[in-house]
RNA sequence: GGGCGGUUGGCGCAGUUGGUAGCGCAUCACAUUGACAUUGUGGAGGUCACUGGUUCGAAUCCAGUACCGCCCA
């Protein structure tokens, strides 16, 4: 055995009643860390030590990345289930000896932090800048300074979150996407991908957001059904005889006009094709066109044709070799050309909307203005309204990628659990887009391209060539262009002998919402395949989105959002990662943050405190045998091994299969439904029994239990179980973060006949505790019981189990006969199995009581058995059912009719 | 318009090889000297949205309907 390592003792020596959580968090914390066993070199060593063996020349290994949090705020409950499930998952595999990493740290979310510092510096809450104050006005280097003090603010802050959320990750390997290393691989990754022809500069429409003034990629923009309206406008035609009316829902952008488009089989409009119209207020003489895009029935049947400013008109303007006018700056405010009036010069776009509104009224060219509903793009962090704007961008060519990633998909290199998120990647992936990966900010990866300002030259290297007239492309990428490298970038990618890299990639699993699948997901298997040559992740584990109380999504601007620290407070870590494990369904729904669930979580945490409070109590007292003497073993001692070991299967099973709501209510189940609830109840005779080995043999299965159920539940409840398994008398290494996950290698107690024969000894005791309560007997009166029963593996069992029996119920005297005779006059029944269950209760029993109870159970038990009598007498079923499933119900039935007969039996001789 | 998910006791939800429906909370009754009132004990409460099909047998599989939610166009 190992010798104990030192370990924190400032702890009361006797546990408290009841469980206090902040008084051992952030001690055990602090030992993991500085113990380092949150290190995959460390723990493995110390598991092994442990288990007193050699390390092993070629562990198991496995790894974990962390979804990085953005460097913006604080971590909300989306956080805490998916790093309560990582964390699972780690330190479950940490006890199975493999050789783990769990790689954390932070995203510096481009767009996102770079906004939150502006928005702070306006606001004057930035010390030493005044109200007002924006980022131009400071300049680049001044303003990146200020995002750096910011971000190192939030990712210590973010840090200390999780340290109360008890996760263990290897903080001594933390990352930051803009880390030199990981940074070196986004240059490296641009440049090759380049240099390969799957990243290109080119002037498209793209999504343009006048907020943080950049362009940003479609899967950002997300659409809402607005309230808009649809104007007619009259287009006079040039040669002065009659005018084509457009229906548009964007009159601003009239300026912008180079044709009007009419469908080609347009009975009415397609005459005008050829023909020029001018374009109101601007003096502007453009083309009438056809074309098949232009729907027939929508509004006027006449389109304005806007190719700088709207996606569909870009597409025709590029068929019909129509030029490209630009009428917005980046803010989305009218440019200062000829042709847009003066007075709308720097005028912004809903204004501008208004302005063109009235002079069309004026010049007497508005012919109708209707309510109008229609899809409304906005940028997913700004929430402004996405401006199509022709623009000169940086994109990754997809479709290659995604083709790679496809046949992977194909062949089971990766998967999804639960399995029906594999349809959206594989749609998404099939109907890919090209990748816009520029953006107009200043904050993130500087794009590695270089531009000649004389000759105009484009260089794309990780160096300027040599000469003073290159400058560097001012643009950033975007920051899911160097989250898509995080599994390998973070284990010293590019460098393929990198210690990390060439052990713990590829990862095993990757933890995650569904609605980053297209976001990071698929841009990681894209660039993990492109550039590793394989997936970064086998499996990817989807979890639903932590919703309120009421189902709705937490946001900050609903004001709905859940601090899980402060639920840490209020519930301790352990109860609410148990109540929020818990909460967690196979098919990965979302879960709806019900308290009262939470709330079991610390009610179980207490629960299992003061059982344990009460094992070691008893294990204090007296010797613990060394070894299991299994010929001492009650059937009580027999069963909780018995359920025990097949909980140790399950909890394994379960924890493989990725399914941890079900692992959770398991360790509830077994730990207090049967561990405290019959066989801590039931312990309590034989530790009294004055028998020394059998007290000794006792301590020995209770200290079992407990032992293996802690490691059980440390995965999920890391605190309370090391806080408990460090009281234990008994244990190998220096913390349970490392010790063995119990397996159930050869099977060695299970044993179902006598589950079956305890369930139904339980049964009996409730059946007794059923008419005790009835009769409103006091819990401490010893009763006189009789049970008669024909079968002799019931007979046999009653007869073994009397010392329980009478554990369980004050007997004054237990008589159990094949037939009883002698029955007194005043007795309570009840049925159970085919033992009849008599207890006399002279001068206490209410006979029409008595007859109504008895009566709803037949009532009970007769539909039962007219079900299973029906079922029994269907030809087909007795042809068709399997064996065991009819010798099953053949008994039930016989059982059941046995009970009718008791039970008729009794009411007749009420 | 297409796709996906949901509909199970008062509320929130589990339930994958199809074999007599489970949990938490709430509720009713009883219990307070030894692990635990953050508790224990006993009870009540459901034709598993609807319709049809497959099957000896359906909450579970299939088809359709209704309502709710999400994603994509």
């Amino acid at each position: 055995m190992t010798t104990h390592q030192p370990f924190p003792t400032e702890i009361t020596p006797a546990l408290a009643t009841a469980f206090d959580p902040k008084t051992i968090e952030a001690k055990w914390y602090g030992f993991w860390e500085t113990q380092g066993l949150f290190k995959p070199e460390g723990a493995l060593k110390a598991h092994w030590e442990a288990k007193n063996k050699p390390l092993p020349a070629q562990p198991e290994t496995y790894s974990i990345v962390i979804p990085p949090p953005n460097v913006t705020g604080t971590l909300h409950m989306g956080h805490a289930l998916d790093n309560t499930i990582q964390d699972i998952f780690i330190r479950y595999h940490r006890m199975l000896g493999h050789e783990t990493l769990w790689m954390p740290g932070t995203d510096h979310a481009g767009i996102a932090t770079q906004a939150v510092v502006e928005r702070k510096l306006l606001a004057g809450e930035i010390e030493g800048y005044p109200k007002g104050t924006t980022r131009v006005s400071i300049g680049k280097p001044k303003f990146l300074e200020l995002v750096w003090v910011w971000s190192k603010q939030c990712q210590e802050s973010i840090f200390g979150q999780f340290r109360r959320l008890g996760i263990s990750p290897d903080w001594s390997r933390q990352r930051f996407t803009l880390d030199d290393g990981l940074s070196a691989a986004v240059q490296k990754t641009f440049v090759d991908l380049y240099n390969e022809g799957l990243i290109y500069r080119g002037t498209y429409i793209v999504n343009w957001d006048p907020g943080s003034e950049s362009a940003i990629s479609d899967i950002e923009t997300e659409y809402f059904e607005e309230e808009g309206h649809l104007w007619h406008i009259a287009y006079p035609l040039a040669s002065g005889e009659g005018e084509i009316v457009v229906a548009t829902t964007r009159p601003e952008t009239l300026y912008g006009d180079v044709a009007v488009a009419v469908n080609p089989n347009d009975p009415k409009l397609s005459k005008y094709v050829g023909q020029q119209v001018i374009v109101p207020l601007t003096g502007r003489t453009v083309p009438v066109i056809a074309d098949d895009a232009v729907e027939l029935d929508f509004g006027t049947g006449a389109l304005k044709i806007t190719p700088a400013h709207d996606p569909n008109d870009y597409a025709i303007g590029q068929r019909h070799g129509l030029p490209q006018l630009l009428i917005f700056n980046t803010k989305a405010e009218l440019l200062p050309l000829e042709g847009i009036p003066q007075a709308l010069h720097g005028v912004g776009r809903w204004e501008a909307r208004k302005q063109t509104e009235a002079l069309l009224i004026e010049l007497g060219l508005l012919r109708e203005k209707k309510a109008h509903t229609h899809r409304v793009g906005k940028a997913q962090r700004s929430g402004e309204v996405i401006e199509p704007l022709l623009s000169q961008q940086w994109f990754v060519k997809t479709k290659p990628l995604a083709e790679t990633c496809l046949k992977a998909l194909e062949a089971g290199e990766v998967s999804f659990a639960p399995e029906r998120w594999t349809k959206d990647y594989l749609r998404w992936m099939t109907n890919i887009q090209d990748w816009c990966i520029s953006r107009q900010l200043w904050w993130g990866h500087q794009i590695p391209a270089w531009h000649n300002t004389t000759t105009g030259e484009l260089y794309v290297g990780l160096e300027a060539p040599a000469g003073d007239e290159w400058v560097q492309d001012p643009d950033v990428l975007d920051t899911w262009f160097s989250s898509g490298l995080w599994p390998f970038s973070t284990m010293g990618w590019p460098d393929l002998d990198a210690a990390d890299f060439k052990k713990f990639y590829p990862t095993s699993l990757l933890v995650t919402g569904f609605d980053i699948i297209f976001f990071w997901v698929a841009r990681m298997t894209m660039f993990g395949h492109q550039l590793t040559e394989q997936s970064p992740f086998e499996k990817v584990y989807i979890h639903g989105l932590v919703r309120d109380e009421k189902g709705q999504k937490m946001s900050k601007s609903k004001g709905n959002t859940v601090d899980p620290v402060e639920l840490i407070e209020t519930l301790g870590c352990d109860g609410f990662r148990f109540g929020l494990t818990s909460l967690i369904t196979y098919g990965g729904q979302d879960i709806k943050l019900a308290k009262e669930k939470l709330e079991q979580g610390k009610l179980f945490a207490n629960k299992l405190w003061n059982a344990s409070r009460f094992v070691m109590m008893n294990l204090e007292s007296g010797t613990i045998a060394p070894t299991l003497d299994e010929s001492l073993l009650a059937p009580m001692d027999s069963w909780i091994l018995s359920r025990y070991e097949h909980t140790v299967a399950e909890a394994n099973r379960l924890l493989k299969e990725h399914r941890l709501g079900e692992y959770a209510q398991l360790l509830l189940e077994f730990s207090w439904y049967q561990f405290c609830d019959w066989y801590v109840e039931y312990a309590k005779h034989p530790m009294r029994s004055g028998n020394p080995a059998v007290e000794a043999n006792t301590r020995r299965v209770l200290l079992t239990v407990l032992e293996g159920l802690l490691k059980l539940l440390h995965p999920m409840m890391p605190y309370i179980t090391e806080e408990l398994w460090q009281r234990l008398p008994e244990k190998q290494g220096i913390s349970i973060s490392i010790a063995a996950f119990p397996l159930v290698e050869t099977a060695r107690f299970y044993n179902p006949t006598l589950e079956t024969e305890i369930a139904y000894l339980l049964d009996v005791v409730r059946g007794l505790r059923n008419i005790r309560q009835q009769y409103n007997v006091p819990p401490s009166k010893p009763v006189v019981v009789m049970a008669e029963t024909k079968d002799s593996a019931e007979q046999a069992c009653l007869e073994r189990n009397q010392v329980a029996l009478r554990h369980f119920i004050p007997m004054e005297s237990l008589q159990i006969a094949t037939t009883l005779t002698d029955v007194p006059e005043a007795v309570a029944s009840n049925v159970v199995g085919q033992t009849r269950l008599l207890v006399s209760l002279a001068g206490l029993v209410d006979v029409a009581q008595e007859r109504q109870r008895l009566t709803k159970k037949r009532e009970t038990l007769l539909k039962d058995q007219q079900k299973l009598a029906g079922m029994m007498s269907n030809e087909g079923f007795l042809a068709k059912a399997p064996p065991a499933v009819l010798q099953k119900n053949r008994e039930l039935l016989a059982e059941l009719e046995h009970q009718l007969a008791l039970l008729n039996d009794q009411l007749s001789s009420l």
